[in-house]
DNA sequence: CGGCTCTGTAGTACTACAGAGCCGGTGCGGTACT
């Protein structure tokens, strides 16, 4: 069979994982394909082996340029040539030189942004789109609706270039969430695959603390008992670095941090160490995690109150996918509410900031990127709820790139008005979603499968803090495979030190 | 919510401290061209 000889021989493997194969017959028959398939997974397989084998362009939009630079360098590294990214790492001189020999190439790896430039549309137009593909699609939705409204574009071009089949992949999305993916992607008599976003391996710990100097002593704790290697999650970056230096002062050396105010050369850093074993304990925000291929992650921390629990279960996902027992433990204390709510409330403006904003664009006109920022932030608006109201005016036609149409503002704020009421429900709902999870004292596996539209299901050994596990029987667990797999894990972190190689097969 | 910075004022006449107010997270591209 064709597919599972390309199989062998570009990725290595002899057979699928559940789910490939369906998804690729089906994307290769030329329908549309909505995909959940649990992290760690081989999500990736399932649209660059129909790349390789077409005879013409895969386009993958990608939301991160460090995820694009590392798919294109794996890929290249197994002798796929044919493979390049669109983005602003490269110079202007690559990127013409990619544009002009779009032909020569099979996967092209773009940014939602840069599939907003004509240039790169109108070149993309004159070759022979063969996929369209959407991979972390729940970025539609979750970015898409906040901060990185190009994402809720996808649909106009993909029409311009043809209607190539489409593939919308994601580890994670509730059934509300797929349902945006498919009306915003427009796809039409798509075929779903859903998996169970139950990983039966991570065992699920909640544990309330009575203030931040205990939640800390409680960390430093887990750090030193449970083995790594281990991601702990904050709400800030400054936190980040102070419980890093913590950390380090209480004897753990290999423990950095990361977040989005670095440099990149210094994230992508950090993101190596980790993989190759010199780091063993990351302290990082949200920003660290995403398309990190490193199988042998033993437990995630949570410090501070996640803002939804498609994001939580993003980031727990990260431990075990090597199949291992691993650990999600979130620590939690009554103040975290507070700073969660008014995090999510920055991402919505006030009404007076709203009559404000529509006052200063109703003129109309010509604007320039820096006139619209120095305009909402004035005022105290964040970009994010900036770009929620600019996305809005630009789907009623009131701006096309940076020209305005003159408005009447009373009309107009009315509108906004209410939409922006709506978006803060849904915002407000999902954070007290996560509270409530928290707070119950019910299975906490059924009940967040049950967020994601699943059944309960049978229950591992160890479940969660509500079905009665400790941390103690994680160490117990995790001597035991110690025993058993000790020689084989040492042999293997040799093996990574010396190539600075993942062993495993992430996605 | 909690932590930081700013501002104002008392008394030490330039430092000290209180209270108000603000901010916290996720990322692309940037720019003209073709």
């Amino acid at each position: 069979m064709e597919l599972h000889e390309s199989l062998k021989k570009w990725f290595g493997y002899s057979e699928f994982r559940p789910g490939q194969r369906e998804i690729i017959e089906s994307l290769v028959s030329g329908q549309d394909v909505l995909a959940m398939l649990p992290t760690g997974t081989g999500k990736s397989i399932c649209y660059q082996l129909p790349a390789l084998l077409s005879d013409g362009l895969t386009i993958v939009v990608s939301p991160l340029l460090s995820l694009m630079l590392d798919q294109v360098q794996e890929l290249k590294s197994k002798g796929m040539k044919q493979v390049a990214a669109l983005n602003s790492m490269i110079s202007k001189e690559e990127r013409q030189s990619v544009l002009t020999h779009l032909s020569h190439y099979r996967l092209l790896y773009v940014s939602p942004e840069m599939l907003q430039s004509d240039w790169v549309l109108s070149k993309l137009k004159q070759i022979n789109v063969r996929y369209f593909v959407v991979d972390e699609a729940h970025c539609i939705s979750h970015w898409g609706k906040s901060f990185r409204t190009d994402y809720r574009k996808l649909a106009p071009i993909k029409r311009y270039l043809g209607h190539p089949p489409c593939l919308a992949i994601t580890a994670t999305a509730t059934e509300e969430v797929r349902k945006d993916i498919k009306e915003q992607l427009q796809l039409q008599d798509e075929s779903s695959y859903i998996y169970s976003v139950d990983r039966k391996n991570i065992a699920l710990h909640i544990q309330e603390t009575d203030s931040k100097e205990t939640k800390l002593e409680q960390l430093l704790d887990y750090v030193n008992t449970v083995k790594g290697p281990g991601i702990v999650y904050f709400q800030s970056r400054k936190w980040t670095e102070s419980a890093a230096e913590y950390l380090r002062s209480q004897g753990h050396t290999n423990v950095s941090f990361y977040h989005g105010g670095m440099v990149q050369e210094d994230r992508l850093l950090i993101q190596q160490q980790f993989m190759n074993g010199q780091l063993n304990l990351i302290c990082c925000t949200s920003a660290f995690g995403m398309g990190l291929n490193k199988s042998d992650i033993r437990y995630v921390i949570h410090f501070h109150l996640p803002l939804d629990l498609e994001s939580y279960l993003q980031e727990i996902g990260r431990a075990g996918r090597d199949g291992n027992q691993s650990l999600a433990i979130l620590l939690y204390n009554k103040d975290d509410l507070g700073l969660a709510t008014s995090m999510i409330q920055r991402d919505v403006m006030r009404s007076d900031q709203l009559v404000h904003i529509l006052t200063a664009l109703s003129e109309g006109g010509a604007f320039s990127p820096e006139k619209e920022v120095s305009i909402y932030t004035s005022i105290g608006v964040s970009e994010s709820a900036f770009s929620i109201l600019r996305y809005q005016l630009e789907q009623q036609q009131f701006v096309h790139r940076g020209n305005w149409k003159s408005f009447d503002v009373e009309t107009v704020y009315s509108q906004m008005d209410h939409m922006l009421v709506e978006y803060r429900k849904v915002v407000e709902r999902r954070l007290s979603n996560v509270y409530q999870w928290v707070e119950t004292s019910q299975c906490k596996r059924e009940r967040i499968l049950h967020y994601f539209g699943e059944p309960a299901v049978e229950k591992p050994k160890l479940c969660c803090s509500s079905c009665g596990i400790s941390v103690s029987d994680f160490e117990l667990i995790q001597q035991n495979e110690d025993r058993v797999l000790g020689s084989v894990t040492d042999w293997q972190n040799q093996l990574n030190r010396v190539f600075l190689k993942e062993v495993g097969n992430g996605n």
